[in-house]
DNA sequence: ATATGCTCTAGAA
DNA sequence: TTCTAGAGCATAT
């Protein structure tokens, strides 16, 4: 298993990975150091949209915290659902998917950053929701300029 | 068996 | 319209 981190404004992004399977990542104030896959550093900087093919080892498996993460990854760039619009999808309850959430070991790659409640105010993110309202606003300007 | 959570809805105020 | 209470359920302890 390799482990590397590259920067998102102030925090740092550290990530867990074999190949193309990534295992966790963390925003942390420090990290350590280490080379991360091409993608992550294109998609914080604006630059890419997808972090294909690199895959996260929490969507396998039958439990219901991976269906509720396969069900977040279609979310598409640039775009927001509902706790409440995740939970119907994979046949729960809401609170499930804020404790899914809470606990997602490789946010980024399973964006819950794009899960909001359901008046559209942005939720809860740790270690802070300040990260969340970043990337909202990063896939909000970016696929603006995309599109133009 | 109980406590917890990045929620939601309905009904009261 | 804002606020409160309780439903509802997978996981962790």
């Amino acid at each position: 298993m390799r482990q590397g981190a590259c920067s998102f404004g102030l925090w740092k992004v550290a990530v867990d990975y074999d190949d193309t399977v990534i295992h966790r990542v963390r925003f942390m104030r420090t990290a350590p150091e280490g080379p991360v896959p091409i993608q992550f550093t294109r998609f914080l900087a604006g630059k890419r949209t997808t972090f294909a093919p690199l895959t996260s080892a929490a969507v396998s498996g039958d439990g219901k915290y991976a269906q509720i993460y396969r069900e977040v990854s279609r979310i598409p760039y640039g775009e927001t659902r509902s706790y409440g619009e995740i939970a119907a999808a994979a046949e729960t309850h809401p609170r499930v998917v804020g404790n899914a959430m809470a606990r997602n070991p490789t946010p980024l790659i399973v964006p819950c950053h794009r899960v909001v409640a359901s008046d559209g105010s942005p939720g809860g993110f740790s270690p802070d929701p300040d990260i969340k309202k970043n990337l909202l606003q990063l896939e909000k300007t970016t696929s603006r300029r995309l599109f133009s």
